[in-house]
DNA sequence: CATGAATGAGTGTTCATTCAT
DNA sequence: AATGAATGAACACTCATTCAT
């Protein structure tokens, strides 16, 4: 069922490796140019100057190719998050919130289309990676839980984390891609951790 | 200019119009179906009961047809928006914030999943349909300008309708499409409403 | 079979015959504008100011139109000749064959392109209209009994029509059509006279 | 430049050459059968014995496949007419000139209306073949440098190959082509004959 | 393992033609 | 007679995928 998602062949010799990564490389590349139509799989074969046979050998199908980025772009989110909850173990619920968000916001600068069209191209309907969303969930309980004492008592764990969740993705991605003209990032920044940090104390 | 967001001929008579929406109907229909692949230009007119000329009489090419249901959804919002101004023009800051989420929410769970599906399929390139969020920008600076005295003075007008907007397009989403199982509509709304107001109240 | 070159329908009343004149009108406008990939019914009707509807009233197909072009264009060929011949009946054979050439050049002149773009869309297949080089055969004919005491004797007059026939038309077009650069109108004219004159004489 | 003219990919191997050699085959096919209607895409790959999408493998569009068979016919004439120039290099100018038009005949013969439904097929725009009438005016103008001292002296070369050109072209494709039912293709070619060189003794 | 020629189902789109109004 | 909305067969072309070499 979700063969989809993994590499038909585990790549175990370097060369296989060099070639993977090649393949990935192509279509970031295709995508920051900003020619999503050539995102074909013969022409990703060709940006990455490897065989459309190799191509195959390495996914079973074109949206694997796509689930791979998302995946990787996932699990970098995972590590930079985790990196934040263990460097922060101890700060204040601010640091954190401030920490998180800036990190996340970084995380997206790389390639700032990249996850949107990655999100378009990888439907919900894979069943390999799962939604970004629901992922984040977890780090932030965690994150949360540490800093239960500062928030207001009696409060539903799970209806703070999914309200958390959206706001924190969607001001991330809001202050990297759509920021208004006449707002600088790092204003967008603090205004996003001012406003999850007073949704947390109310 | 926009010629690919207009249709090619305006409909001027009561059958063509009924053409239109013949063909806009079946895209909806097919979409609530579940069937994303089957939206072929050739199946939407089998769909609409419609030969498949007929489609291309009223739109130039297949974004066109998107691209009417974007400026549909865009205007049915910008509609309910305003309707919910001027109804609660003299209420008061957290029952104008509550109508307006619950305004968006109900206006989203009409067709749940036909907002994400039209926002991948008419690419931002379409220069006829603006950016949703951008849409609301107005609307919500035009509602939060009558509340300027519950706000903590001294505010940036344009970030602070910049995080509304995300904040509220975001969860409104989330609770119709991502809601947790163990959360409930009505408890993802008044969280909304309750994270909507800490920010503006802060 | 050769309905395909009449019209369905007599153009009785003046009405008709301006709706008839305004369709091959737009015609002779589109070509003459260089775009034949516009020559589509329904553009055709459009640039006639006249419903799609009323083309089919008078011609039974769309080859029809371009037939009726043709058969235009031979009669006034037709037209030329005959008055030619008639104007120099009593001249020399130089005098009638200077005649006939500038005649048919300046019937070309016109429409330079017409010709051949009709004869690309009227294939020879179209049963109504006859090869032009043929139609031309029996005047050519007519044209040198008159001067056969001119010509070297015992000539076989079917051969020398069919060689004459084939001169005429091809240098006329190529002084229109395909004249290079350096060689003027009136030298190629002369040229041709003196070419179909020698050969005459030979 | 005249990317519509050349292949969309060089056929380095054995077996895309004999894949080319079968789509232009299969053309010549259809053509010669008199099914000029069929001469669909698909059509030809199916009488090719090929997948459509190796049609679009070695040719960028439609076009370019009758611009390759085009070029093909001009190549070939341009060969035949160097070996008349050369195995005639010291006859007298009736031989050489019997010797060009038998040979252009000859070569027409072949494919008799290949050559007309080409040059309606493969429209002037086309870049990358010339107009063949041009084509051939090298040639003939190499041709009768060689005999100059037996034409009549203070004569414009350009204008003699200019009505030379077109006395050979429409003779030949005449006598293949246009020869009236009583007129044997021999006694054609030798008045064809006769009249190029009433023309240049003249 | 790598190659890239070959595949062919399927796509968006056109346009000559019809016919209800 | 005139209209123009509707038709739908047919077309050129794409691209994910396979497999012989």
């Amino acid at each position: 069922m979700t063969s989809a998602a993994t590499p038909r062949r585990a790549p175990r010799q370097h060369r296989a490796q060099q070639t993977v990564e090649a393949i990935l490389g192509a279509v970031l590349r295709i995508l920051r140019r900003g020619h999503p139509d050539s995102l074909t799989t013969n022409h990703i074969a060709e940006a990455a100057g490897v065989s459309i046979g190799s191509v195959y050998q390495y996914f079973p199908d074109k949206r694997a190719i796509f689930s791979a980025l998302h995946q990787r772009h996932i699990d970098e989110i995972d590590r930079v998050i985790g990196a934040v909850l263990i460097q922060h173990a101890t700060s204040s619920l601010e640091a954190l919130v401030r920490a998180l968000i800036e990190a996340m916001i970084e995380a997206h600068a790389h390639d700032p289309a990249l996850y949107e069209l990655l999100s378009a191209e990888v439907p919900h309907r894979a069943g390999g990676t799962q939604d970004f969303a629901l992922r984040l969930h977890g780090a932030f309980r965690l994150a949360i839980a540490a800093h239960l004492h500062e928030l207001a008592p009696a409060r539903n764990l799970d209806l703070t984390v999914f309200v958390l969740t959206h706001m924190v993705e969607s001001l991330c991605h809001g202050a990297v891609l759509r920021r208004p003209p006449g707002i600088t990032l790092s204003a967008a920044t603090e205004e996003a951790v001012h406003a999850v940090l007073a949704y947390l104390r109310s």
